[in-house]
DNA sequence: CGCAGTTTTGATTTCTGTCAACGTCTGTGG
DNA sequence: CCACAGACGTTGACAGAAATCAAAACTGCG
């Protein structure tokens, strides 16, 4: 189970709430923020582009996620926040929730449970890309967003809503887009899963499993 | 500058110190503890190992480091722990650390600053393992590791302690040791680097950094 | 000395990227 | 309602990077 703040401390109020169309960039790498934005709704992406154009994502923001959590402890968000479908977030003061974090022991635990699952999971997105072959990382990146949506009772049983291009399975996995059009029809081929209308099923969850936990 | 506790707070003795010789395993994956440890001397990898052997070192440690820093909000390590060399290292109670973060603001800044940074540098990994190809890899890792020296007092100039063996490389770099062999005789061919004795100068630091940068 | 761990080198294979062409879908404006 | 443009997805031929395999030399050490 993943941690998130689904439901912010009640004594805090957000200063602003905001709703961003798709593909919009919500907030640039060098960007300094003194408000600490939640996604209410909607799904985006943290990622790092080079100078020549490509781009790693770092993690795939569903609603209950922080946008950056290091602008709990610091104005500066160190990533690039692109809005993958329609987001509304709301963002709340980092002085509010910090002399907060200082009295209430309990938001303490949540918000160094929220830290530890961000660093955890930077971690393995590490041992993905660098000791897996691309099917494991396309097969356990699903299986990693099916987990994180089921905690947050946003998926139904072997199904979820999957609004992500190929573009951005691939930023994420560090392969080419051509190259995970290929794994996921030969993923379809073999019956494994089914993407439909921006929603996928996983229709033989024991041998898909087995595509992930390989090694 | 990468931020470290090199001076532990006085007021906070440790409760324990300890030697490894070179090779042993510090604490496993699965261990917990209540003590936080910091390395005093020497270099250790913390990695995890998947199931058919292949590792993925995610982060090497040097004085100063924490030794995991999730052990700071929870008794799990989620890591492997190795040395390189012999280490020293001094653990203190996480609950005395614990009560301090909360009544001393400037140990909490200290504190906020070291988890952003580790947090980084495992963005940073990822991105590399990514979206880089072989010779920035291990250039990036090199110059990383100056960096860090560096900023320690630990680093002569242009040359460093280096007492990495070629597989640690490939398991910190997602390559293997064969072709990490290939690409640092092709540095040295170039009058790149030059590797004698445990130690690495740095002979072109231009063009080096170049390598490391080129997207 | 002998042994285990390391490094080097070359031959070959595998995986993934690149390039290019084409088909589909979606939303927009006439 | 249709035409169109841009984004997206698919496919095949080919290229390139790194892995794998194998053998041999080197290193440090009990």
């Amino acid at each position: 189970m993943s941690a998130a703040l689904a439901d912010p401390p009640p004594a805090l109020l957000p200063v602003a709430e905001h709703s961003i169309p798709a593909r919009r960039v919500i907030f640039r790498q060098r960007d300094m923020h003194d408000v600490v934005p939640f996604i209410c709704h909607g799904w985006a992406a943290a990622a790092v582009t080079l100078s020549d154009g490509s781009r790693q994502i770092l993690s795939f923001l569903i609603p209950g996620d922080i946008v950056s959590s290091s602008l709990l402890f610091g104005p500066a968000a160190h990533c690039m926040v692109e809005a993958i479908t329609e987001v509304h977030y709301r963002c709340f003061r980092r002085e509010d929730l910090k002399s907060m974090l200082l009295t209430d022991p309990d938001l303490f635990d949540k918000i160094s449970r929220l830290w530890i699952d961000g660093k955890l999971r930077a971690y393995d997105l590490a041992v993905d890309l660098g000791r897996r072959t691309a099917d494991e990382r396309i097969a356990r990146l699903i299986l990693g967003l099916k987990e994180r949506l089921t905690s947050r009772g946003l998926a139904q049983g072997e199904t979820m809503d999957f609004p992500l291009r190929q573009h951005h399975v691939a930023d994420a996995t560090g392969l080419t887009a051509v190259h995970v059009s290929k794994v996921l029809s030969e993923f379809r081929r073999r019956g494994l899963i089914e993407i439909n209308d921006r929603c996928l099923t996983i229709l033989k969850p024991v041998e898909f499993q087995r595509i992930a936990t390989m090694r």
